[in-house]
DNA sequence: AACGGCTTGTGAACGCATGCACAAAGTGAG
DNA sequence: CTCACTTTGTGCATGCGTTCACAAGCCGTT
């Protein structure tokens, strides 16, 4: 009842195999050759435990006694992310951060290729940007379906997120990226992930009161 | 023993107060005067129950057969958050990503005050940005004790990204949201929040290759 | 003032995530 | 081959987070 079938990774465990994946290539860089678990714990910042745990979920691939072949490891979680083929993108909104976005090497590095640069701003059309040029949004489907894009960056402002998100998802994308601060509705089938900046900041400030209250005295202000 | 003090919220619950405040500021703008949590909830995106539980936390605001009054609920989880100051920041690294941030005015708008962005290009320095100017990154500790700056945001490349922490941890920072794909290490007073953006992207990459293998067969790949 | 209808606040059950602690399993020396 | 040493993989306990379900409480009506 307890079990968990082959492939069924946790959310939490899988979050941190990208972590772990980071540190990996640049160990494989490095020309480390193996790893124990409490130093790749140490350099991606977590509880070897909780690592070597979420590493059992992949197989079993380290040696006791030894550790990981850092080589096999890194290819195994980059498997398991399904990273052994490139994934294709799409940016729409092309404003101050679609621009940062569209200018970083690390997507392009890690297996993400961009295929469409959309902005709905007239002026815009045709600017050259990442080895490529704006396009107008209605161009969107037909580059979506033709080189089947599973992912969607939506960086437009919070108004025009959710018009854009159904029609990613009725071109067929199946995957979401949403920075804007809007909470987007998809059918089931659909994931969205979505960062959200402001409420960062927020939840830092949210420790620096806590933090603060802490000092003065150490009664608990209780209204009523 | 299972006693939570009063001011104690779990820390998801912190996380979704800032998108209730942000649904929230929506209604007070649309002149919404009370709204029940099944609504509130249905427009965040969560659970109602969940949301009940989250804002029981705060302390019993809503009235029972009615809802809760949007305006008092929304100073209330700004309270809550520490907002009811603005709170200064600082921006290290005014690249491709440090440009959009700084040009981002949602965070004035929530609270946030930029009082200096630093980099370490000498070609950068005195270059206009967001109503101020970039400054040299030797200027970092004058301007954060001269502020009482509790929050930096580090946007430079990864391998400066510990060194650029600590001095801002010693300068008195003691929260950090770090853009750059590294691990941070920083004393135990001192809150950091990363945003990996690439590990947003490869956490997608996983749910479209778990969606893709549920299609084609039953079957688990193994390799003896 | 009593009642019916609605919504909050929360007790309780469940499930997921974390971390300890140790048996199992491998290595290498002698 | 045996033994001492190292490190993995995991059973188990604990704690956190989510959800259900409902008693408690408030409002408007009669
Ligand atoms: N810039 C930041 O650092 C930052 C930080 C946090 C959140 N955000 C959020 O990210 C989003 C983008 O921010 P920004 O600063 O780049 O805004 P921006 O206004 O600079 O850019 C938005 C772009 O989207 C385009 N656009 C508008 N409607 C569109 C549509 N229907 N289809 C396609 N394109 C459309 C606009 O033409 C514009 O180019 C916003 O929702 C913002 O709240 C930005
Ligand atoms: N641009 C993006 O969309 C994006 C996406 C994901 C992650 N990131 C990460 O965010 C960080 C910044 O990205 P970027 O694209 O803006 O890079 P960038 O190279 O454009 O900008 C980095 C800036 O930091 C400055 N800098 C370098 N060392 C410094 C130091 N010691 N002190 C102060 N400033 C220093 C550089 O002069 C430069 O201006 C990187 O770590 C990158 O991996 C960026």
């Amino acid at each position: 009842m307890s079990e968990r079938r082959p492939g069924e990774i946790p959310e939490a465990t899988v979050a941190r195999l990208a972590v772990y994946l980071r540190v990996l290539t640049g160990l494989v860089d490095a020309s480390t050759v193996t790893v124990s678990s409490e130093e790749l714990a140490a350099i991606a910042g977590v509880n070897s435990a909780k690592l070597r745990k979420d590493l059992s979920y992949l197989g079993s691939i380290g040696t006791r006694g030894v550790g990981y072949d850092v080589t096999l490891l890194r290819e195994k979680i980059a498997s398991s992310l399904g990273l052994t083929q490139r994934r294709t993108c799409v940016l729409v909104g092309i404003g101050n951060l679609g621009h940062a976005l569209a200018g970083y090497s690390g997507f392009s590095s890690r297996g993400f290729t961009f295929v469409g640069y959309f902005d709905a701003d007239p002026g815009r059309m045709g600017e050259p940007i990442a080895d490529s040029q704006i396009s107008d949004i209605s161009e969107l489907e037909s580059v979506v379906e033709s080189n089947g894009v599973s992912i969607g960056v939506i960086a437009t402002p919070a108004e025009a997120a959710q018009t854009v998100c159904d029609r990613l998802v009725d071109a067929g994308v199946t995957s979401i990226l949403n920075f804007a601060p809007s909470v987007l509705s998809v059918p089931d089938n659909v994931d969205v992930r979505k960062v959200d900046l402001a409420a960062e900041l927020q939840i830092l400030s949210f420790h620096e009161h806590r933090k603060s209250r802490g000092l003065g005295d150490g009664l608990v202000e209780s209204v009523g």
